[in-house]
DNA sequence: CTGAAAGCGCTTACAG
DNA sequence: CTGAAAGCGCTTACAG
């Protein structure tokens, strides 16, 4: 199969099969999904026979760094690449970074035969990013965004604010009342959400929030959750319990206590969020709510084939239900 | 970098530079390697094979989960290969097992282009394994194997000697005498590496190691710790200080003590192996030995390509340095 | 065993 | 937005 084949077939000139498969920006839609739909069909292009045969997809990360919660998504997403016979390429920002030319970022990935990207950012890709994906018609699913993509983006994400309802429903439960949040990124669509499903379970047991019981971190890091931590501890009287939005800030929060020569859990409790393998390590053991990040792995890569596929998806998004699992860093409070 | 900048080079035709390229036996042996010779200075891989201009490697990981510390592994592979613009596959045991079929198993990495697999594994590879493939002529490296391999097998480790020797020189240098240590899997190369280390630095101190002060948990995870370490503080009197050939069997070991209500560094001294995240996240911070993950991706990554270019490599066993880093689990024994 | 020459598949600068 | 034409990189049948 040649160009000249499918120029022909197309009713179009050599030239301008050449140019969609190098999503040149330069061809009508119509016209290019016409050739789209020709290379499709007798296999080639983007999809030359080596590169279908052993299908990849992109798993990017627009981090620096990799934390403990990424092992659990590689993980997942690689499990659900084996059960689908797609082999999984780790990509991260650095080198060939795609904010210093997206256009040439997605092209690599096309001519490389990715059949879409999964990424996991902070934020939603740029629209440039986007964009280029869409001119070489590479479909996109984000994972687990931490703010809430608009129409146009497919995403997977977990139930923060149910997530954020279980912990302080659990919390009250307990008998707290003085109970403090500690979130990531403050204008996270995530970090939103999860603050008013705590509200909305405070506000209904009639408990207050005072302003000065809610703070943000900034990131989702343990060091941070050690100096937010402190400051909250620091408080008169101090919250006896705090409920941090990833398990990092949790550990963060329980060495803040250790430092200020507070027990956990027997002075303060502590929540986490995600139920990392970390939540198992720390000591005490945390209560944190389980994200549900093998699932979202895999149905990310379901509906990356799907879109891959041209398959009509579901929704543009869907979140996957997150889940309470109490261990040892809780306890009702003193008196 | 062209075939006729090649050819030029060598002083042969193009002609004779595609038949080279393309494996056709008509070509002198002489001629055939100046231009090979040629082709490797100048990174030539000929691109009219995708495969080829998108190479891939596989990072393949014997275990039924990943840990904390694989994280790092895969991070580290992953940008020295953005470096050198080869894409990381991950790969697992799993529904694809290469123990259950490895000649497929090596047949489909090869047919999908892999130019060479970097194995992390409890112990070696099986044998068939390697046969396989050998067979398939695909090159494998060890990346911080636990067994020491043979010298059939290439492979990047660290220096476990030295760590566990820097790790007992340094509690030892805080006044502990009564030290135990809490090793992994008994009969590991690795862990004699430590174990041995660890005993170097006790003799020259002229502190004795009683047996009951030696116990190898079995696996490197918290729960072990936990367990074990339990055992270890439970002993008349109790060490003053745990050295634990990984930073979540350290973690364990900080478990066990909250569980007996002893404070660490205050009423015993942690000190953990590899330096991974979770080393800065545990309560407190752990003095740990900091293993080399991130050079040890990179030279991994290298030597594979060395071994896929037929290039010489230096050795067929490589350690990379440790380092102690002290953190806030170490101090001084009480009196 | 080697290379000149024809030719294939693809890309691109440019005219319309 | 499209395509004719020039041209690039590579392969191959064939002459020597």
């Amino acid at each position: 199969m040649t160009l000249a084949k499918i120029a022909e077939s197309a009713g179009v000139s050599v030239a301008t099969v050449s140019k969609v498969i190098n999503g040149r920006p330069d061809v009508a839609q119509q016209t290019r999904d016409k050739v789209l739909d020709l290379m499709r069909q007798y296999n080639y292009g983007g999809y030359r026979d080596d590169l279908r045969a052993y299908p990849t997809v992109e798993l990017f990360f627009g981090f620096e760094r990799l934390s403990i919660y990424h092992t659990e998504i590689i993980q997942s997403v690689v499990d659900a690449g084996a059960r689908e016979g797609i082999a999984v390429v780790v990509g991260r920002r650095g080198d060939h970074d795609p904010a210093a030319d997206p256009a040439a970022w997605a092209r690599g990935l096309a001519a490389a035969g990715r059949r879409a990207v999964i990424a996991v950012t902070a934020n939603t890709l740029s629209s440039p990013i986007r964009a280029a994906l869409d001119r070489v018609r590479m479909p996109l699913v984000l994972l687990d965004p931490e703010s809430l993509p608009d129409n146009s983006i497919v995403s997977v994400g977990a139930t923060n604010f149910s997530g954020g309802h279980a912990a302080a429903a659990y919390l009250l439960s307990l008998g707290h009342r003085r109970i403090a949040y500690l979130g990531g990124t403050e204008h996270a669509g995530s970090n939103q959400a999860r603050l008013h499903g705590f509200r909305s379970a405070m506000e209904a047991a009639g408990a207050r929030v005072p302003t000065e019981l809610v703070c943000h971190a900034g990131t989702f890091h343990a060091a941070e959750g050690i100096e937010h931590g402190g400051r909250l501890l620091a408080l008169s009287p101090p919250p006896t319990a705090v409920f941090a939005s990833s398990d990092e800030l949790a550990a963060g929060v329980i060495e803040a206590a250790r430092r200020r020569g507070l027990r956990v859990p027997e002075d303060l409790s502590v929540v986490g969020f995600d139920d990392t393998p970390l939540a198992q390590v720390t000591s005490p053991p945390l209560t944190t709510i389980h994200g549900p990040v093998r699932e979202m792995g895999a149905v990310a890569l379901r509906t990356a084939l799907q879109l891959a596929a041209d398959e009509k998806i579901d929704s543009h998004h869907v979140e996957l239900a997150t889940q309470l699992v109490v261990r040892e860093s809780t306890r009702p409070p003193r008196d």
